[in-house]
DNA sequence: CACGGCACTGAACGTGTGTTTAGTCTATTG
DNA sequence: CAATAGACTAAACACACGTTCAGTGCCGTG
């Protein structure tokens, strides 16, 4: 109720939600005690339920605040004259609690995440508009979907930091991306991945053709228009004739 | 469904394992109860620890088996000529319930899931090099490297799975990718994102100018050589000092 | 000063959960 | 046939957790 912003801020419910959203994001809601929350407050359990209502209430102020100040942060950058807001959000990211709570709320599926999602993916799609104006990003009938694929595969590249990380040989605490890492991302975003054009090719075929392509592509697709252009391209030719 | 070793196979511990596989991929290993494997598989929940000792042992057999399986149907695909090991996995994607059980194992950090991705990763990799022989993907020098990114970009992807679909406006329910999905996809894989090779470029100088990389780009850089173009130009471009 | 509200605490309550225990039923074996 | 072992159940136990409750001290207000 009384959240002020700035010098009231320092309140006990404060330094509860605060608190909160550190545990929250190292744990998880469901793995995170109340009674583990008050401790590292300072305060008995009674005061989180007298604050915020329930432990559901206490998530609730957690990912208003969360997302405002993810907002704010977004905002002052646009302001400031940084156009770039991933900026802003690396600024945080270091070691910030809220970007573990959000990565946190994204592997839950709360509801703040799939705000936060959205928001990223529109404002990822303009900044990509902006950046094929300039010259730095192709051209492309589909910016806003590839927006919420690279914003998709980005989240989910960082849900399995840990995995990605032992595959680089890198110490799984580590939050910063290795050389190599870097190296191939770089690579696949420049360059691509298949050898030519044909599997688009053959898709776009497949989709002129008036055929409606999900009852032949489906799930199965999803595996096979990805790294495995052989499948790709077997599925793709084979589509056409068989089924 | 049926298993090699058929007759066995449909014990009371094997109904058991098969129910909390689907009750584990469909609520995650927390959220389910003893009590609801039980009564899904007709069992009373002491059965349950007389068999696997604990939920945890439960769980153990659960990963043992599905990880066996998965093993078994690659190898079998690669043995029956089918070289594509994603056919295979695609095969029991749709619905099956192994799916959405590693899914979940993923995404709680299962020691199951991690062996998984290892696996996969792998199995990319040499994947990648035998399509590039046959002239369907680039040649890298990174081919390993970029195997784990777009391995963790496809999870990740499933992931938030539901987040994407809502993007593309399918059911939150659907497994399958939407038309535009796999364009989106299609198109980044074929092209890149990238107008040209310049942050490539510029990275590549970055590492052999002898300057170890890290310190510079670390966590942020991350977030900036994705799709903001903008910000990846700026920062590996101001390093090296360009405009 | 008396008083009422407020932040806050300590202990208890109720519930859901994994697990244990004692016992029944079935079937295999000597 | 008797006995033993294992599959299986019903009930209870133990514990952790979210939540409730009855207070206690403190501060501003009449």
């Amino acid at each position: 109720m009384s959240s002020a912003r700035s010098i009231d801020d320092r309140t006990a419910a404060a330094r509860i939600r605060d608190s909160a959203i550190v545990s929250f994001g190292q744990a998880g809601f469901d793995k995170t005690t109340v009674r583990e929350i008050a401790a590292a407050a300072g305060f008995s359990p009674g005061l989180i339920l007298h604050h915020f209502g329930s432990k559901a209430g206490l998530r609730a102020a957690c990912d208003e605040h969360v997302i405002a100040e993810f907002a704010r942060s977004r905002n002052e950058a646009v302001d400031s004259g940084t156009t770039d807001p991933f900026a802003a959000m690396a600024g945080i990211e270091r070691e910030a609690p809220m970007m573990r709570y959000l990565l946190q709320s994204l592997r839950e599926g709360s509801e703040a995440a799939a705000t936060l999602f959205d928001g990223l993916a529109e404002e990822s799609a303009r900044l990509m508009e902006h950046s094929v104006e300039e010259g730095q990003l192709r051209p492309s009938d589909n910016l806003h979907d590839m927006a919420v694929i690279l914003v998709a595969w980005q989240f989910g590249g960082l849900l399995l930091q840990e995995h990605v990380a032992r595959a680089f040989g890198a110490e799984p605490l580590t939050a910063a991306p290795t050389p190599r890492h870097i190296r191939a991302v770089l690579e696949i975003l420049t360059h691509g991945v298949f050898a030519d054009s044909r599997y688009e090719d053959a898709w776009n075929e497949l989709e002129t053709s008036g055929e409606p392509p999900p009852a032949a592509i489906r799930g199965p697709a999803k595996w096979r228009e990805r790294e495995s252009g052989q499948s790709a391209a077997r599925k793709g030719a084979d589509a056409v004739k068989e089924r």
